[in-house]
DNA sequence: AGCTACTCCTGTCGGC
DNA sequence: TGCCGACAGGAGTAGC
């Protein structure tokens, strides 16, 4: 569920909150929450007892955090996705246990413990090594993302028009662009004024262009105000939630008029989830000839 | 190889 | 009330 600039706001909250500490304990309460450590949750729990996490890393929606031992970094990272629901909370050992907690770890500075609490368990934890550069091989597959200094506009244009598939699948496609979900996917193509249906190899290097523009600032306008957040689930790691749901032109707002045209915004299905548009901004592209 | 559909979960909401 | 289906911000993987 969370995408970007809300994994990117949990990120600096680990970088202030966790960053420099030493794990005195690891406890793992639902097995879902470290199925992709494949050497089980003893190897999970032993790789980081004792290990000092230093940093906080976020490529799209995957974070890490590099692990140290007595000063020496130990090659192994901790790698973290939230999924739909996943939140990491900072809290205060006496804090009543959440009902979905599924992991905590507790620092050798008896301070405020880490929590992950995950109502769906489609997020997780695993340790693993720090691979070329120190990115995480579970995470090399992750395309770079827009607002990272290192983006290629040119090779992402490529990319995209190299595809043959709808822009909207193509927006979702982590191994394309990193970070952009459900929400920003829908505000993007509405800021490009155009329908997510649109095949990709028949897009014009200045709709790219324009695609592009709308993603970085609506993830960066996003970013600046902490976040989307419908509900209690999108959070920091002190459970504040950010206010970028008032300024979502189209993504839920299913009748509410198109804040450029003042249509009314409508409702499709694709891919199993909704997709939401303005039919006037946004027509929908004729049926590709085969 | 590239693309699509399915699947993993829990909770909430609306309709009957 | 309660039961049932639809839906929720993701992504790995099997299969075509």
């Amino acid at each position: 569920m969370p995408e970007l600039p809300e994994v990117e706001v949990v990120r600096r909250g680990l970088e202030r909150w966790v960053a420099g500490r030493t794990v005195a304990a690891v406890e793992v309460l639902h097995p879902r929450a470290v199925r992709r450590h494949l050497e089980g949750a003893d190897h999970f729990v032993a790789d980081l007892t004792g290990a000092t996490i230093t940093a906080a890393h976020r490529r799209g929606k995957y974070l890490w955090l590099p692990l140290a031992r007595d000063g020496v970094a130990t090659g192994r990272v901790l790698v973290g996705h939230l999924g739909m629901s996943g939140q990491l909370l900072v809290e205060k050992p006496d804090e009543p246990r959440e009902k979905h907690l599924r992991a905590r770890f507790t620092f050798t500075d008896g301070g405020r413990e880490l929590r992950f609490v995950d109502q769906r368990t489609f997020g997780g934890l695993a340790t693993e090594d720090a691979g070329e550069g120190g990115l995480p091989v579970r995470v090399a597959h992750i395309a770079v993302d827009p607002l990272a200094d290192d983006f290629d506009a040119d090779a992402f244009a490529a990319a995209l028009r190299r595809r043959r598939t709808e822009v909207k699948r193509a927006l979702l496609d982590q191994t394309l662009i990193g970070g952009v979900g459900n929400i920003y996917a829908d505000e993007s193509l509405w800021r490009a004024r155009l329908h997510g249906a649109r095949p990709t190899d028949k897009l014009t290097r200045r709709q790219v262009d324009d695609l592009l523009e709308g993603i970085r600032d609506v993830l960066a306008e996003s970013l600046a105000q902490g976040g989307t957040s419908f509900d209690s689930l999108y959070v920091d790691v002190n459970g504040q939630s950010g206010y970028f749901s008032r300024s979502l032109a189209v993504y839920g707002q299913l009748d509410r008029p198109c804040p450029r045209c003042g249509t009314p915004i409508r409702r499709e299905s694709f891919m199993n989830r909704s997709s939401y548009s303005c039919p006037s901004c946004q027509p929908r592209p004729r049926a590709r000839r085969s």
